[in-house]
DNA sequence: CACAAGCAGAAAATCGATTTTCGATGACAA
DNA sequence: TTGTCATCGAAAATCGATTTTCTGCTTGTG
């Protein structure tokens, strides 16, 4: 029966990817359910590398990998070389793969690109978007406000759903700008940077919600030169407060 | 030895690539030679979709190609996972990859994302650039210039030299923006268009060389608005002449 | 001492056998 | 007829054994 043969395929699923320690049965980025070993094994490693647990700079053993995640080399290498295509990680013929290292170098190139792709995106979106994309930014606003913003120390869920809403709320601004090229840039740039977040946060008390209620106000007024302009400040506040960080690594 | 020992393994590896049929060793995007199957896998595939002699939409069989390459499904997977993260071919799980379709949609997302991101690292590239990028664009022009555009009906190679003066002369134009983000997006744009420009390659006369004059001109004059105008256009007219072609697929 | 060559263990790359899933087809009941 | 369900070959995914390459250490030499 196709119920049960479904039922079982999510079983079967289920059971193949659960008892895998330290796998977790996720969603893809598009939401959908993973539907495999080599992509639970690519969310997982790059959960560890957005959250820093995978120090940048670090090589990545396929062979220990494997291990931890008691998968086979081959899943391992694969989902690696996806993130190699993400610059998460940079792989090297022969040589393997380490997590991509982190600099004020870097970082400056990555929020200088941000700064202008998001830029682009919101300006279509403001002029592409309608009651609905509205509704949909001043929901995910709410959402951010009413979650506390996690203190250096907090507990890793707490991070984990602040840094939720946050993602959210960014992408939610954007949404309505009907190019996946451009939303996929500025996807890859938004994790590029939620490292470098991680690696400074709560170094320096900031007006965070201040800051998104202004450009959640510009974009709800359709005011564009004002929504460019809170978007880009608070980008280059983030980037800013991280190089004075001075982080462990470099 | 040491010497003796990197040529043995110059010269292992040229055994284990080349004798393989319809593999040949080549150099990675940023002039690395080959140094493993799979990359050479990788780069065999990117050609021959970009080349559309693997036609949009086709579906990939994982173990076709590796008895085509003569080599194992590892090999054919990982070079198969790469392309996805290009948006060269399409992964589904346990769905298997085809080739990522066309379609006149796709071809305005790419061509406006492309001309938004390729003014941005124009801007930079006038403002940043030297004496020896201005010199480099002269000799890129001078050399496109030189060579014969290529009729419909050219044999390959022809047409692969053309087109690798082509690409050199736009990457020219903004190698000097110094944000590897921006020309990384750049190039992943000018990469997928390069699909579309194959399907309608000659459909119709064009000034293409005149076209280049104008805007490698208002770049060497550093005049910012009219070069990106110039840039902006050809890219645009190269867009619209391929939705007129109404190429063969979609 | 500085430097080349040789060697051994570790790691990456490759392979093809095995397991799992998909998808078309046909049987059967409502 | 229409919609389920079982079946079966094809294709994808996974695995771990094998081969190749790298890397650090040791030894020998000028």
């Amino acid at each position: 029966m196709t119920l049960v043969a479904a039922g079982y395929s999510r079983a079967a699923m289920a059971v193949r990817l659960s008892p895998r320690p330290g796998l977790t049965i996720g969603l893809t980025r598009d939401g959908q359910p993973v539907r495999s070993l080599t992509s639970a094994v690519f969310a997982q490693l790059r959960a560890e590398i957005l959250s820093c647990h995978l120090k940048p700079g670090e090589k990545l053993l396929i062979a220990g990998l494997a291990r931890r995640f008691a998968v086979s080399l081959s899943a391992v290498r694969e989902a690696l070389s996806r993130l190699a295509a993400e610059d998460l990680v940079q792989a090297e013929d022969q040589r393997g793969f380490r997590v991509s290292p982190v600099s004020i170098g870097r970082l400056r190139d990555i929020t200088k690109a941000r700064i202008d792709i998001e830029a682009l995106a919101l300006r279509r979106a403001i002029e592409l978007g309608g009651a609905d994309w509205l509704a949909g930014i001043r929901a995910a606003y709410r959402e951010l406000e009413a979650t506390p913003l996690p203190q250096p120390g907090d507990a890793g869920a707490r991070f984990e759903a602040w840094r939720t809403l946050h993602r959210r709320f960014h992408f939610a601004l954007v949404s309505a700008c009907a190019s996946p090229w451009l939303l996929r840039f500025r996807d890859t740039l938004y994790e590029q940077s939620e490292r470098y977040r991680f690696l400074a946060h709560g170094v320096r008390p900031r007006a965070v919600g201040a800051e998104h209620a202004t450009i959640a106000r510009a974009v709800c007024d359709r005011d564009v030169d004002a929504a460019v302009r809170a978007l880009s400040d608070h980008l280059a506040l983030t980037a800013e407060i991280i190089v004075e960080s001075r982080w462990g690594f470099e």
